[in-house]
RNA sequence: GGCGCCAUGCCCAAGUGGUUAAGGGGACGGUCUGCAAAACCGUUAUGCGGCGGUUCGAAUCCGCCUGGCGCCUCCA
């Protein structure tokens, strides 16, 4: 009897079973970044609990069609009283210092894009079926304006079209933010207008014909509001309800507010049936935020600090997500035990098995109440604390064993396997190639694990533990096993 | 002001009414090692922010207080 998946619903304010529409396939929408810069950890963490649902859906054994989005126009930065037009986050990217290298938005919106998604493999997140751009659907949103603007939720100024908040009698549901006093200030990403029926109306159509994106409308030239995109694509890919719909707490209001009042006018049907947000990451008990400025991103803890990337993986799951999660090195550099620990013991595995893990197809085995209780915890509400410690006692048990008969091998790597498919905190399928790259320094450190050895078979230990000084000082360590010595890179904090 | 969230050992953190309060990091002791590292074994909260209350029984429920965080303004 596989337990039933129960997750924070922030529309009902409680935790209940994620149900489907279509039993056994989860139409799963998850709201990707703006990119205009690179992601940084925080934005990450949104991504990974999402993976996190993908994966435990398919260990119940469900269908998921997993949709998330790239937001490469339209998102604007705040109002700016002196600046009536507003402004493009791409736009305003490409005009500072970071943008001269771009010769348009356009390279600058694909710069990023690619960046993105390396971090993205890098932290062994399941690939969308689906990765929407807004860009390549520009036809389904202004077929929606002009939808909604019939219906008569959406009128024209001489700036644009804003969806009236007033036609939507649940605006405000979501987030709790129904009093229209508060409303009169909750305005955001809109222009200021004095031909607005009220100043929390939203812009669904931005008219500017100097814009660097820009496209041919009804309203003449402009470009669409940001909210608009997310409900265009996941009607256009997942139909008129969906089944769940995830993003960063931030986006509660007021952007799926906003999602929820475009959708449900045009279809009149439930937008989505279930929701989920995921709380900040927060560096010294501050958030982590681009425009705060105290942010780290994937390739400065990977490429110059010399943490793996699951460990990032790892750290980021460490604290369930419905809690702030502060950012630490220390806590990072603990996720570096476990994932090289777990590394470790699946390369064991592997050799003993003469393949690699992977290859095994998941299956039944004697570990497999540790698995259940893995699984049990991820799907009471994502409780990813009780499931890493259950995972480190299987890595645990798996690295006490000292060698391996063909058939322990075998079951030790269905476990593996199945712990993978649901954690993703091994890695090796995709991270092989990169993993078994051959680095300059490689041979010179080999040459002077060979030379200790010669000097420790002489006996002349002053000699060997000056070798593994010098290593060390390279940031290399070593470790000595009855079969030989392996090095391992130390992160640097 | 409106809407929410959180407070458990040196640190991260599970636990939401009932035997000895998961797990991890760190520290300390031990095994192994030429010595280390890695790995393994052991030790590390009579107490869960404070004060009341409900109950046979509360970290767990209720009230008040204190402290912290988020959204409402660009942000995942």
């Amino acid at each position: 009897m596989p337990p039933t998946f129960k997750l924070y619903d922030t529309m009902t304010r409680t935790v209940k079973p994620l149900e489907t529409v279509e039993p056994g396939h989860l139409r799963f929408y998850c709201c990707g970044p703006t990119v205009y810069s690179h992601a940084h950890i925080g934005n990450f963490r949104t991504f990974v609990n999402a993976d996190l649902v993908v994966r435990v859906a398919q260990a119940l054994g469900w269908r998921v069609t997993y949709v998330s989005n790239i937001t490469d126009v339209g998102h604007l930065t705040q109002d700016d009283a002196a600046d009536a037009g507003g402004e493009d986050k791409m736009a305003r990217a490409l005009a500072s210092k970071d943008g001269e290298r771009f010769n348009s938005v356009w390279e600058l919106a694909e710069h990023y894009e690619q960046g993105f998604r390396n971090d993205w493999n890098r932290l062994n997140l399941r690939e969308p079926e689906v990765r929407p751009r807004a860009t390549q659907h520009m036809r389904e949103q202004i077929l929606a304006v002009e939808e909604l603007i019939s219906q008569g939720r959406a009128y024209e100024t001489p700036t644009g079209v804003y969806f009236s908040v007033d036609s939507f009698e649940d605006y405000g549901k979501l987030s709790g933010n129904r009093s229209r006093d508060d409303l009169k200030v909750a305005v955001r990403e809109v222009v200021q207008d004095d031909n607005k029926r009220n100043p929390a109306d939203f812009a669904l159509w931005k008219k500017d014909d100097k814009h660097l994106m820009q496209w041919h409308s009804p309203w003449g030239w402009g470009f669409p509001g940001w909210h608009l995109e997310c409900s265009c694509m996941a009607r256009a890919y997942l139909g008129d309800t969906i089944d769940l719909h995830a993003g960063g707490e931030d986006l509660v209001f007021p952007h799926h507010e906003c999602e929820i009042a475009q959708s449900e006018s045009l279809t009149g049907k439930s937008f989505s049936n279930h929701w989920m947000h995921v709380r900040f990451l927060q560096v010294d008990g501050e958030k982590m935020a681009k425009s705060a400025g105290n942010f780290y991103t994937l390739r400065e803890l990977v490429d110059v600090r010399g943490f793996d990337p699951l460990a990032v993986r790892y750290a980021l799951l460490a604290t369930p997500y419905g809690k702030p999660l502060n950012f630490t090195l220390t806590n990072l550099e603990a996720a570096e035990r476990h994932v090289r620990r777990a590394r470790s013991a699946a390369q064991r595995v592997s050799e003993a098995l003469g393949k690699p893990f992977h290859q095994v197809e998941p299956g039944p085995t004697r570990w497999d109440r540790v698995y259940d209780e893995a699984l049990e915890a991820l799907c009471d509400d994502l409780n990813t604390s009780v499931a890493l410690a259950r995972f480190l006692e299987a890595i645990k048990d798996l690295t006490k064993e000292e060698s391996w008969t063909p058939e322990e091998a075998v079951e030790a790597a269905r476990l593996l396997r199945r712990f993978e498919d649901l954690l993703g905190l091994i890695g090796g399928e995709r991270t092989s190639e990169e993993a078994a790259e051959p680095t300059e320094d490689a041979a010179w450190i080999e040459q002077k694990i060979n030379e200790r050895a010669e000097a420790k078979k002489a006996k002349n230990f002053a000699r060997a533990d000056a070798i593994r000084a010098e290593l060390d000082a390279a940031g290399i360590e070593l470790r000595d096993s009855p079969s030989g010595t392996e090095w391992v890179r130390r992160p640097q904090a």
